[in-house]
DNA sequence: GGCAGCATAGTTAACGTTTTCTACGCGGTG
DNA sequence: CACCGCGTAGAAAACGTTAACTATGCTGCC
């Protein structure tokens, strides 16, 4: 016996429109919604759609024409929380609008990150947001990220850095950014002001964006106080609470030459509190630990963390509010930018020296 | 003068084929590399998709009959580290495997998830992966879900229950969940070994299965060593770190009736913590505190908190995987069944009384 | 020297929608 | 009473791929 082709099939709009004695166009119409279909014939189609348990094709309708509202985001990990944090803001913006997202995780990595927004290109996302930092980025790199910003907003895409420099002035891509340098700027600043010279900052991967920001303002903070800096208080790893703790047991090992840590995270910082305590220091009267991020943690440490607030859920929201409405715009469109201020947050982990 | 339909367009397979002097069929042909092409018709071709910037439309590619490789997950918030380190673990196999991953947030709502499901449908997920409990789910929402669980079999995609009961037992579904009743059972009665008798449980939401099956854990404890159940030490909130801390304040505040808390999750212990300082109390000595999951902020909390763990990340992980392995099944397939173990990681969150 | 068979290439019919175009009946109007 | 317009319906042409057929030179072998 002839078979079907197929041997897995759902009901399409030709059998729900057999099914309802109907055309496949006034099926169509039912569920468009924009165009007059008699009670009756309606009644019929919602009917049969309800029996056979019809889905639309999502990919027949997308090469039909209409817009598939699906966003796309990529970030380096979705453990940790000031991703988690804006991730959240992205989703919940979309989901809010009807739009669904597809994620993908770089694991920090540029050239997977590339590929990354190409497949999304492929799926003909409405938009593409990359958030957080990124590392090792090649000018290579950055020339083909620079190419497929403009391939998307050709195509009616759009690219969005969020938390993350610009491409350059003349490329299309929307970005939100967070003060970043500023913010560990600040927080030197304020180390400073309590009377602390030596400070030990626990960076991220040297050649990761966030991290060579964050390292940036706290130099730049030394530089205006004063305050000698010959690079051996620096030292780099990834932003965990494992690095952190290996990073600060290490120099704790070889002697506390310092008063401070400036970690450039807060589960950096966590990681630098399990150490103090494994050689007996406590914080804050033996040393001072400060964070970055502001992470829900922050506040269960003990004693609480002094870091630098940064919103990352509302970074995320105007992420996807941006992407969702400025897309479709003019070819010689050459982008938004944002720029969302941070803030240092006192709580208990500094004392005051001298 | 007649300008074309769309405004905006990205190059088509016809474009390259054009452009490189070839028939859209050589084109695909370079593109899958499942057939014959000349070295210098494929040079040609790969030349011009370069020049041309081409991205291949998924959308077209699928309805020709392409699988589209696309995984769904559907979860509460991607906030919470447990549901992240599950997310982790199923977007990790995914992308191993080369799938994207298809992400909606359901905030616990058992309508909202529902809706989520048939719109992963109409997007052909290859399957799709419900993470963590769900709240105040009607009969008639399983009915509905199960329905939709059908319906995806019968389209060769999936429905994948992960750290959630059964649907039923001929219900065409995979399922990994971990023994949520058993921690439970074994942390109460590390409590109870431990001489606690009168323990402050703080669920999460009355008619959340994952606090429902970890409440009943704890009472089958209490119940097989003979102590005293009357219900009023037992208080229901939300898995959050806020939640923890005002329902222990209360109780504090009425005067501290039991010698030990049990919370639902590691932040709701948190919030405990934060609480029982403000009354004064020290963890131990003064406040036994327990809690579930074994995040790694378990570890970051001042004393280190006792738990349960749960292996969230190989939950998600192996997920993904049956997911992907176990698609287009004979029609009267049944379903797969995975149990995980759990078990107590004891710290110093515990006295010992008597 | 004819022809089988292989390596390439092109044609064309799906795939499941949406969206023009047409088409048809019918009530109201000049 | 002819005709316009309106409300409703169907036919058919896209949309961008893939894959099943055909088609065409060649190579080499009997």
């Amino acid at each position: 016996m002839p078979g079907k082709r197929k041997t897995t099939n759902s009901p399409t709009l030709a059998d729900v429109a057999a099914h309802a004695g109907v055309s496949p166009a006034t099926v169509s119409r039912v569920l468009a919604g924009n165009y007059p279909v008699s009670r009756s014939a309606n009644q019929r189609v919602m009917r049969s759609i309800r029996e056979l348990n019809y889905a639309a094709n999502t990919h027949a309708r997308a090469l039909a024409g209409v817009q598939s509202k699906t966003i796309a985001f990529i970030l380096a990990d979705v453990r940790g929380q000031s991703f988690a944090d804006a991730a959240h803001g992205v989703e919940q913006e979309a989901s809010r609008r009807g739009w669904l997202s597809l994620i993908g995780t770089s694991q920090g990595d540029s050239a997977r990150e590339l590929a990354l927004v190409q497949l999304m290109r492929e799926q003909r996302a409405g938009a593409v947001i990359l958030i957080g930092g990124i590392a090792n980025e090649s000018a290579d790199d950055r020339a083909r990220m620079t190419e497929l910003a403009r391939s998307l907003h050709a195509a009616g895409s759009l690219l969005v850095l969020c938390g993350r420099p610009a491409l350059g002035d003349d490329v299309p891509t929307a970005v939100i950014e967070y003060d970043n340098e500023q913010g560990a700027y600040a927080m030197t600043s304020h180390l400073l002001s309590q009377g602390h010279r030596r400070i030990l900052f626990l960076a991220g991967p040297e050649r990761q964006s966030t991290s060579m920001q964050r390292l940036a303002g706290h130099r730049r903070a030394l530089r205006d106080y004063g305050v000698p800096d010959d690079g051996t208080l620096v030292e780099h790893g990834v932003f965990t609470r494992a690095s952190g703790y290996q990073l600060s047991k290490n120099r704790l090992a070889a002697g506390q030459d310092f008063t401070a840590v400036f970690a450039a995270t807060d589960v950096v910082a966590a990681g630098v509190y399990a150490a103090a305590a494994e050689f007996g220091l406590t914080v804050p009267d033996d040393l001072s630990v400060v964070g970055y991020d502001d992470v829900e943690l922050a506040q269960d440490l003990r004693p609480r963390l002094t870091t630098v607030h940064v919103p990352y859920e509302e970074l995320g929201r105007t992420a996807a509010q941006i992407a969702l409405d400025t897309r479709h715009q003019q070819p010689d469109w050459t982008g938004d930018h944002r720029l969302f201020t941070t803030h240092v947050v006192v709580r208990s982990s500094v004392s005051r020296l001298g």
